[in-house]
DNA sequence: GCGACTTTGTGCCTGCGTTCACAAAGACCT
DNA sequence: AGGTCTTTGTGAACGCAGGCACAAAGTCGC
């Protein structure tokens, strides 16, 4: 099949969520002056079990030597070039609300090779104004300059974001980052990410509730007992 | 066994995960004036499939009525009940920084059963001041108040984010959401979720540049046919 | 009151992700 | 150079989550 070489760098989407906490643990250990580390340790630092990383990284490809380790430096290295991280992102920021207004100061980003290059708003008050050395500009400001690649980041009010998000496809754009509650409808080819921080906390809320109960459940069955 | 009522409200993972989905859709369809709503309706509106959604509600027992659909009220009071939202949520916003001066403006939380109460710093330019109408104060003053059942929201540095939560888990607190990237370590009974921004535009990074690959293997596919 | 129709609740199956355990591979010591 | 020892890479087993399809159940019209 002409499958070969594309099976070959298939990367199972669970795997691809572990690669950047990797790549962090490998970049703290570097500035460490850690030079090579062994699955145990790296798993250890990165908060998962070592069998586990191991999979994760030969989908990469056999990087490591045995009886050795991996080579921190080579490691980064591969795991930014799968990533796509050898070069810069441009990231534009939708919404220049509160949550906008943060992340567009949000140190973060940069630090990684998200580049924060735009700020949109539709809002005339605050279109203009400066925000973290950036001017706020509206989608039609933005359509002048080349729009290919941009990662979008929608931070905009709920009642807004599915707007948004279609302005920003029309844009060309095919990654999203979502912050709005709601579900948003895009056309296929398009990646949507949704982080829902109220969500977060009902979840939390949750377990919380029954943290609760378990251990009045313990309780009682200590007093059966 | 003595797992029986136990083993009835085990509530898988995932239909956690989801159900504020669920609850928001359904709180939206309220708005709207609906009061009754088929699983397939439902799904749409919370952009699931219909037979996952009637798998997730079956956990929380039989709420539906076979040919008509679930009760709009009904389902959101049970869905509350479950997450632990009949009763209000205290949050401790920890780290003023960029995001948690965000964080603690962002109105969100509030309107979905969780309050904002305190703000914590240990910076003493920040302490004192005044942000979204709280007073920032120390871990030590919130010693001063009861300090149960607080949900702490971690927005501090990087290199902080272990301290505030070894703090944060001193003072009784059993469930963090936490922003700052970096593992963390806690003593087990202590629920921690991680929101990292970062890791999200990495992910998003990683699927764009597999979708030119893609692209261009398509296209070359087109040429050689 | 009965039949047709709608929609739920669920049993089965398939696929993905995680964990375990071990053989293969290479470094290091003597 | 050979043996030992460490650590990787992976085959196999297992459990969880998602999707399909259908029987059960209850409503609505006549």
């Amino acid at each position: 099949m002409s499958t070969a070489s594309a099976a070959r760098r298939e990367i199972p989407e669970a795997t691809v969520a572990r690669l950047p906490v990797y790549l962090r643990a490998l970049r703290a250990l570097s500035a460490r002056g850690v030079d090579v580390v062994s699955s145990e340790e790296l798993a250890e630092a990165a908060g998962v079990r070592s069998a586990g990383l191991r999979k994760d990284l030969s989908h990469l490809g056999s990087y490591g030597v045995r009886g050795v380790g991996y080579d921190v430096a080579r490691l980064s290295d591969e795991i930014s070039r799968e990533l796509g991280l050898h070069h810069d992102w441009s990231v534009a920021i939708i919404g220049m609300g509160n949550l906008g207004h943060a992340l567009a100061a949000y140190s973060g980003f940069a630090t990684r090779g998200f580049q924060v290059r735009w700020l949109i708003d539709e809002d005339p008050a605050i279109v203009g104004t400066e925000i973290a050395g950036l001017k706020v500009i509206t989608f039609a400001d933005l359509e002048r300059h080349e729009p290919d690649s941009i990662i979008a980041v929608l931070a905009t009010p709920p009642e807004a974001a599915q707007t948004a998000a279609d302005q920003a496809v029309a844009l060309g754009v095919r990654s999203i980052l979502n912050f709005a509650p709601g579900v948003l409808t895009v056309p296929p080819g398009v990646e949507v990410r949704k982080v829902d921080l109220a969500t977060e906390l009902q979840i939390l809320a949750f377990h919380e509730q029954r943290g609760k109960y378990e251990q009045r459940g313990k309780y009682e069955q200590e007093v059966v007992r």
